[in-house]
DNA sequence: CCTTTTATAGTCGTGCTGACTATAAAAGGG
DNA sequence: CCCTTTTATAGTCAGCACGACTATAAAAGG
């Protein structure tokens, strides 16, 4: 912050980048939009945009995915930062720094366009080819961002509508993970940690499947968890 | 990254700023240098500066970290981008958005006066007074991000010289929790997870103190911990 | 020589966890 | 209506990591 006077500072464009996940039917998705012109025409692209005037990142962030999500309300959806992206040449035509986030939305309300020209959609994680600029970075960097978090905090219930069942929240670790987890196991330790979940009193989904009913939960008060539900079988994982 | 041609974008200037820490006499330390001019006028601040057109943010916080600390081989330290902080009013004079990083010395060199007009010093943390615009956050974001890493990676010895002893870890480890913790325990944990740390074949540290000469370790290949290293009683840590 | 100081070794019990087995409650098919 | 399948829930058991603690070794200082 010194060195004001020092050197001229040059302008630049700064944008928010934004890295939306949801479940559908059992299976990760990202929010993409497909870029109408040049560069990277054609190609796939995380949702996002300019930064305005009276913004901070956070609200432009909130702001793009009201937008590109059509909720109307997006203030209790999970919202996070991750870094900035800043090398010179990720946008060929200019000087963009990005600010990068993460956002869980529970259920995956259908995108009907958004207010931006270009369309949204739902996309299997892992599916989506090659993106535009470096947004294949950002977006495997939030992917295990969302699940190095989930093995010390709640958010995983961020994924969950407002109630659920252990199995339901079981499946969101092991999409997120990739990885199967053991069910009785799984079931200690939630209910072991204080305020991760709390029972709703008399309430069992009535799944329409096979097999008894589930009880039903809300999430709990709680954010971090202690201790950790870490991983199974990780050695050597890059910090 | 859409809209480009629906919003005009506003120019931004953008800068970094550095969170630099050390211990020095068994005491947390953060470098700081003194405004001179206004706002902020006779206030401390953290180092930092404007990035430049053909920078990275990584690559300007490397730059502003050897020019503060006039340290002249800075590519061995650790460095790690915070957060970015970006809401407007944050600096009075202009639209600044700033990318924080935290960084890690081992030993503390005297700063002398660096090659910017500001005079640098080592403060001890926590004793600096309010600093100017919104560096103390910034500061306590990158005193809870180090406290936190210290946990789940091998950080810690980045803060020692090539070779230390356990008791000189451990003291890493307190100081910056601010806890203590129980000597034969903390050995036999860091012992017990590979690669942490690596013995020093024959050497032991003659420290001129009292008590047996304790031996020689070097920083491991690990990068990670596993099972984490974690702080003792704490119940319900935000997250 | 004895005390103090610091490093290192070892012990013991508790609690978390992984692996596994058992029971309960529903649906579906004969 | 019975039997199988499926899913939820309860319980068991061993291993291990960790906190608390005790014991020994090796130096310096008086």
């Amino acid at each position: 912050m010194d060195g004001y006077d020092k050197y001229a500072h040059e302008p630049f464009a700064v944008t928010v980048d934004l890295a939306v996940f949801t479940l559908r039917e059992g299976a990760l998705h990202v929010l993409l939009v497909e870029r109408g012109q040049e560069p990277y025409a054609g190609r796939r692209a995380l949702p996002g945009g300019f930064l305005r005037p009276d913004e901070s990142a956070e609200t432009a962030a909130r702001r793009e995915l009201a937008e590109e999500t059509g909720l109307s309300d997006v203030s209790g959806l999970h919202l996070e930062q991750l870094r900035t992206y800043s090398e010179p040449g990720r946008d060929p035509r200019m000087r963009v720094v990005s600010v990068a986030f993460a956002a869980l939305l529970p259920d995956a309300p259908e995108v009907h366009g958004g207010s931006d020209a270009a369309r949204a959609d739902w996309v299997p994680y892992g599916t989506a080819g090659p993106l535009a600029f470096d947004h294949d970075r950002i977006l495997a960097d939030a992917h295990d961002r969302v699940g190095a978090k989930f093995e010390y905090t709640c958010l995983a219930t961020a994924f969950c509508p407002p109630e659920f069942t252990l199995g339901e929240l079981q499946q969101v670790y092991e999409t997120v993970w990739g990885t199967e987890l053991d069910r009785p196991n799984f079931r200690r330790k939630v209910l072991a940690t204080p305020g991760f979940v709390e029972a709703v009193p008399g309430a069992a989904r009535l799944t329409g499947g096979r097999g008894k009913p589930a009880a039903l939960y809300r999430a709990g008060t709680a954010t971090a968890l202690h201790p950790p539900l870490l991983r199974p079988t990780r050695e050597g994982r890059p910090a």
